[in-house]
DNA sequence: CACTATTGATTGACGGATCAATCAATCACC
DNA sequence: GGTGATTGATTGATCCGTCAATCAATAGTG
């Protein structure tokens, strides 16, 4: 037997890994830990000896989604030289394979649900958009002013979550090359004729 | 006393109208039939007597919603004599201040979260999308091939839920003319300057 | 019009099931 | 032998759906 198969943080990462599936698997935050725990292969006493309450679990999960995707956000960004090829960068991070298939973007739907009632959920969801706003900005500031750059940010990023949106609805399997595309659309549009109306 | 105050239309109305406060108000579809009925001012058996089981209320919950937002597009639409006002009258009735405040926006982010686990939900969902799409490529076939008109109907509805789910998250109330610009703008832009790139 | 029968609305109470969380008791390892 | 990992069993609470019983209104009958 591997003497690290039974470290807590295995442990740790194994429930973690569990509830994702489950979650993505049933479509809904109605997991018990019973579920999640039988797939880690341990049992529910181990799951609360782990991470205390049921909830603590749930918001460890959304943290491990959440972090590995601004790691794969920040990756993208290190090899961009310039300003539009960050913004490249940050729409193909949104879009990455291992985050844009079925079983990630219902995780995120169910999350922004559950933020709805969470104070906590809605906190991680909100430090999230505030970086890939904050991303956004600083990419676009290089081809417009501000406030035209805080208005195309907020475009892009309410485009990106609505093609989640869709995509977790979607029969078929989520084409990422496709949403990319969509995006990017958008963006270039933006970028090559000026800034849109005034906002009210 | 009314006469038709204690007829069944009026307690299926009564339902379905507290079963939206709830849902609003907790933010969550964990609502017990229980919540539902004291809101109505009813017992919990009269609810399971009119709509079976608490699924069945939930679902006509959302007909309702979706009956709604029907109406409203098909009276904006009646109203829109060119292709390009027709466009115009889908967005605005998307963000028509009956359906864009914060309780409606939450129900709606809701039913998106629990179509992922009920193909009954998933089908209501699927006929709304359905029809928006129609319209939207409908109003934008007079102003492009149909191939292009595909497309930007796909991004601009992309972008309604988009701009929906970032609304249930946002802290304020719902600024409908804000939205309204953001998506008017994403549709011109792309109506001034051709197609965008092929997909690949 | 009186008087009864029938239907439907409505409720309180309850059974059965589920689930989160706890606890005392093992187990493994240093 | 002591410390932490691990578990089976249990508890307390919640909730859905059902059932028997009550009440109001309507219809039918002479």
């Amino acid at each position: 037997m591997i003497a690290s198969a039974n470290r807590p943080e295995t442990r740790r990462r194994a429930l973690i890994g569990a509830a994702l599936c489950e979650i993505s698997d049933r479509g809904s935050l109605d997991v018990t830990v019973a579920q999640i725990a039988a797939r880690a292969g341990v049992s529910t006493a181990l799951a609360h000896h782990y991470f205390g309450a049921k909830e603590d679990l749930i918001l460890a999960t959304m943290r491990h989604l959440l972090k590995e995707f601004g790691q794969k956000t920040a990756g993208e960004l290190r090899m961009a030289p310039t300003p539009r090829a960050r913004l490249s960068a940050i729409i193909r991070a949104s879009f990455a394979p291992d985050q844009f298939h079925r079983a990630t973007i219902s995780a995120w739907l169910t999350f922004y649900a559950k933020a709805l009632s969470s104070p906590a959920a809605a906190r991680l969801l909100h430090v999230y958009q505030s970086r890939l706003r904050s991303n956004l900005i600083h990419a676009l500031h290089g081809h417009m002013d501000r406030p035209a750059a805080l208005r195309l940010a907020d475009g892009i990023g309410a485009l990106i979550d609505g093609v989640y949106l869709r995509a977790a609805l979607a029969s078929g399997p989520a084409k990422a090359s496709a949403a990319i595309d969509l995006v990017e659309d958008y963006a270039s549009l933006h970028l090559a004729h000026g800034p849109g109306e005034a906002l009210s």
